[in-house]
DNA sequence: ACATTGACAATTA
DNA sequence: TTAATTGCCAATG
């Protein structure tokens, strides 16, 4: 991560997500916004096509409702994923949703 | 709750 | 290269 205006949209999102750490998610809707973009679905794209497990943790991505969404290893693994953060879910849904979720993600330089 | 419409990068043809 | 298709989505009807 030197040359970020080489970036392409895909790492841009990488970038975006390691703002949030562990016990905390984001929206694919703010991904997109700090990327001054209505690419929502894009951003989803980005995670699918798996950069790396290990410094992109994309399980921390859910949908603006506080759902889980979709995930590449399905979404039964996302949900462990999270719950072994600390995040609660029930029913599909995040529980404490409006608490742990960053919203307003800040853009790359 | 379901269907439609909108937006958009990457992939495929 | 351009056109069509796809997709871990969102807002609206």
């Amino acid at each position: 991560m030197k040359h970020l205006s080489k970036l392409n949209f895909d790492q841009r999102c990488y970038e975006i997500l390691k703002q949030v750490p562990a016990g905390k998610v984001t929206t694919y809707k703010a991904i997109a916004e700090a990327l001054n973009s209505k690419a929502y679905q894009a951003v989803g794209n980005a995670m699918n096509r798996n950069p790396n497990l290990i410094d992109t943790p994309c399980h921390r991505v859910v949908n603006s409702r506080g759902e889980l969404g979709n995930y590449v290893l399905g979404c039964e693994k996302k949900r462990q994923r999270l719950e072994a953060e600390g995040v609660l879910i029930e029913n599909g849904r995040l529980v404490n949703f409006d608490e742990i979720c960053l919203t307003s993600l800040k853009p790359l330089s």
